[in-house]
RNA sequence: GGGCCGUUAGCUCAGUCGGUAGAGCAGCAGACUUUUAAUCUGUUGGUCGUCCGUUCGAAUCGGACACGGCCCA
């Protein structure tokens, strides 16, 4: 990694000062590595390995010594020393690679002159090499009786205690690659974090979805209410945005021809940090031409009781105590008739006009700004009275107008428009409508949206005259979907922090 | 932004009424050729988050701050 010139070279390496937090069990550890140093090439590169611990496990863990025996069988592995049991002249070691663990049996005599001795002085946490012949203990435990043995990587840090292991939270986010090589279950949340997204792209691209990349700096922040990240481009010396939603991109790509495409890709959002919010997340986008927003409802039924099934093995998912079954046709409400369904107090009178709605926003205590609309209203009081309690999968249709600036209006009643949001354990986890692609239309929503910006609403949008000039060419009728990919994790690996699904969260400087 | 809780050895945690700081694991020295949190003997290790205050004396009481966790907005 030579690309960085040498004053970037020196910036790096003389900002963040080397911490004095040396504590014995480093300098010791240090002193071995010295002592490496002189004996030669204390991190060498040329130990290749033919086996992975899983590997073995399931080519030989069904089998006893007296197959093994029969043909013995070779192997050779690398991985991180997790434990280590000396007992006088043989040794139990404890080795840990990507997929898992095996265990090793080191003995003295199968060792050349003087390595057990070296081998006794290595520490838990030491990368190493070994090569012998696969067996099973007294117990049965699938091992590796060692004949070569090499110290590939010394580590200097001392790991965690093996009982207990790492257990602080603000810990595990911060050194990740600590609770990584510690924590099983943290290994299981990442991996399954990333069998859901390629589970995704094998669903959209097995349906003729483009797999696309759309700017994630941004010259109009578009495509979602929320407030951008600011970044400055020092070439052109201009403004711009880090995306919050890369929607008004992808539909100028149906607009050139591309009609099933979708991405998966950061989104960033200045806002609060919470257990439900990290100011970059992942977003999948998908949108398709000649649909509209209930083809993407059944469409999405179909993508998650798949997941379900798929990674979870089951289409029910227990999260949190709750159980929540995908395989069930999934519940549809309109906002209206979830606020009146969850609200038995409130008549369909009440909630149909603005002044009586109002009331009611204010008897539950939300704020509502004077400029307010029926629809935006409503959906305070939707939020506040009906969201929490949408535990099994749900779609809540029919948004308002108001509060949906891209989405297209319904046919029957022009107040509200084709949309959609998934709700599931009382959280968002979709939002999709057909779109927009009236530009005259388009063009009014969006000088709405100034003006409420004009009058302190900093979450509205900007007026956006390519992606008019987009529609002007035309639009075909599409619908269009979002899905958080972090909060389906944490719904899949029972998470209650978002930050458990992140491999580095943000966190404020140490 | 507000409330509550936490921060003690590398890790996991005790620490009574305010009286010079404890355990287990890890480490170090030794014994041990089928262990599974191996066992046995001996042993090292501390800016008690930071700062200020109260006190003869503070890990302990009070205040401020930092970081984190949970809940709320």
């Amino acid at each position: 990694m030579l690309l960085l010139r040498n004053n970037g070279m020196k910036e790096i390496m003389d900002s963040p000062e080397e911490p004095l937090d040396e504590n014995k069990l480093i300098a010791l550890r240090r002193q071995k590595l010295s002592e490496l140093r002189q004996l030669g090439n204390a991190y060498p590169t040329d130990f290749r390995r033919d086996a992975l611990a899983a590997e073995l496990h399931v080519a030989y863990g069904g089998k006893d010594n007296a197959e093994l025996d029969a043909e013995p069988q070779r192997a050779c592995v690398a991985g991180r020393m997790l434990a280590k049991r000396i007992m006088g002249k043989a040794s139990f070691v404890r080795l840990r690679d990507m997929s898992g663990d095996i265990q090793l049996f080191i003995q003295k005599s199968a060792l050349p002159e003087d390595r057990y001795e070296e081998f006794k002085g290595w520490d838990v946490g030491d990368i190493l090499g070994a090569e012998g012949t696969v067996f099973k203990t007294r117990t049965g435990e699938l091992s590796v009786k060692v004949d070569t043995l090499r110290l590939l990587t010394k580590s200097l840090r001392p790991l965690p205690e093996k009982f207990h292991g790492l257990a602080d939270q603000e810990t595990r986010y911060r050194q990740r690659y600590v609770d990584l090589i510690i924590n099983e279950s943290t290994r299981d949340t990442f991996r399954l974090r990333s069998a859901s997204v390629a589970y995704i792209r094998e669903f959209f691209n097995r349906r003729g979805f483009l797999e696309v990349e759309t700017p994630m700096m941004q010259p109009i922040p578009g495509g979602a209410a929320a407030r951008p990240f600011i970044t400055h481009h020092n070439a052109l010396d201009m403004q711009l945005y880090l995306r919050i939603a890369p929607e008004l991109y992808l539909k100028r790509l149906v607009v050139g021809g591309f009609e099933k495409v979708y991405e998966i890709n950061r989104n960033f959002r200045n806002e609060g940090l919470s257990t439900r919010h990290n100011p970059e997340f992942t977003m999948l986008e998908f949108y398709l031409a000649y649909a509209d927003y209930r083809d993407l409802m059944d469409l999405s039924e179909e993508l998650l009781r798949g997941m379900a099934q798929t990674l979870l093995g089951d289409t029910s998912v227990t999260y949190q105590g709750e159980t929540y079954d995908f395989g069930q046709p999934f519940r549809r409400l309109t906002v209206r008739e979830a606020i009146l369904h969850f609200n038995p107090a409130i008549t369909a009178q009440q909630i149909d006009h603005l002044e009586s709605a109002r009331q009611i926003a204010n008897d539950l205590g939300l704020k509502v700004q004077p400029d307010y609309g029926l629809g935006r209203v409503q959906l305070e009081i939707f939020d506040q009275t009906v969201e929490h309690q949408l535990r099994d999968p749900t779609f809540i249709t029919a948004y308002p107008t108001e509060v949906s600036p891209l989405a297209r209006r319904n046919d029957a009643d022009p107040a509200i428009t084709d949309r959609f949001e998934l709700f599931v354990g009382g959280r968002e986890i979709a939002n999709g409508f057909s779109e927009l692609n009236d530009p005259e239309d388009q063009a009014e929503r969006f000088r709405k949206q100034v003006e409420a910006k004009a009058a302190g609403d900093d979450e509205a949008m900007h007026y956006d005259a390519d992606y008019i000039r987009a529609l002007e060419y035309g639009l075909p009728p599409t619908a269009g979907e979002g899905i958080g990919i972090d909060r389906l994790v944490m719904l899949f690996t029972n998470a209650s922090s978002i930050r458990d699904v992140l491999l580095f969260p943000h966190l404020r400087p140490e």
